[in-house]
DNA sequence: CCACTTTCTTGACTCGGTCCACTTTTTCGG
DNA sequence: CCGAAAAAGTGGACCGAGTCAAGAAAGTGG
């Protein structure tokens, strides 16, 4: 990723300790949550309020600089590899999240069997499985 | 939807008012709220507490006969359609939820372009968009 | 450097869901 | 059918993730 501050002056944000603090723990450690973001960026700069990063989480994502993925079960997980609609494999077991291209195509997924007069804007796929660890532990017994 | 109380007996459950009115709401009402459900079960049966409905709709989906899905944003949804891993189509305006069939065929959408080492078992599709009424009252303006 | 705007902090609050102790129902062998 | 044991339901406290709102602090533009 880019200088988080050109990051956030291409956008038109003003430019704070805690933004650019968040934008880097994102991408540090994509697939976090907020709240292991929020201890990221404490290590960081030394204290943030929670309310500051779901602020700077929610004006990112709606900007388009990062992505925000909702899986069930689970809280939200944020990326910074956001424009590409890829996809997720999430292990049910731990929980380990991994990128997926996606399976059809360029602009993909977009067209359903039948869209029932839908305007479709975006595909969002996740793959629930067993990760390799996981299917090794589970075999160990 | 068969009788409720012969679907609870082939799955080895023990027969209750609540659980039957709750197999009934979810068949009546697909795509709801357990909160939409609970006030279905209180016209149908009078009264039944919020925690007994949880429990009725969490072992009718451990046990297959009914499907949870967990939109982003969205409390979870219920549906007796279960089984065939349909997909959904979401209108993020007014959050109707309609079913999709799967877009590739029989068993479908389980082959990720490249699965990590995971033990792929579902591939959730969730297509998100406008309506065809929410469509129309945005070109009305 | 100053005024003005934006952001951050703090703490209360909401929503969806779960936990738990207790009561009521259901089930099942006799 | 009856009564014991097991299962389910009830009500209320509780929890985690996230939001709201008012005042304090920091960023911005001149
Ligand atoms: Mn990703
Ligand atoms: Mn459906
Ligand atoms: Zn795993
Ligand atoms: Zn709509």
């Amino acid at each position: 990723m880019r200088e988080p501050a050109d990051i956030l002056r291409e956008h038109g944000l003003s430019i704070t300790a805690q933004r650019i603090a968040v934008l880097r723990a994102v991408s540090h450690r994509p697939h976090s949550t907020a709240d292991a973001l929020t201890e990221e960026v404490r290590t960081e700069i030394g204290a943030v309020s929670k309310q500051a990063v779901y602020n700077a989480l929610g004006i990112l994502a709606d900007k388009g600089v990062i992505r925000r993925i909702q899986p069930a079960g689970s809280p939200a997980l944020y990326e910074d590899r956001a424009g590409d609609n890829h996809h997720h494999l999430i292990c049910r077991t731990c929980g380990k999240t991994v990128d997926v291209d996606c399976a059809t195509g360029e602009t993909p997924c977009l067209t359903a069997s039948n869209d029932a007069g839908f305007r479709i804007d975006e595909a969002e796929v996740i793959y629930w499985g067993t990760c390799p660890q996981c299917l090794a532990a589970a075999a160990r017994g």
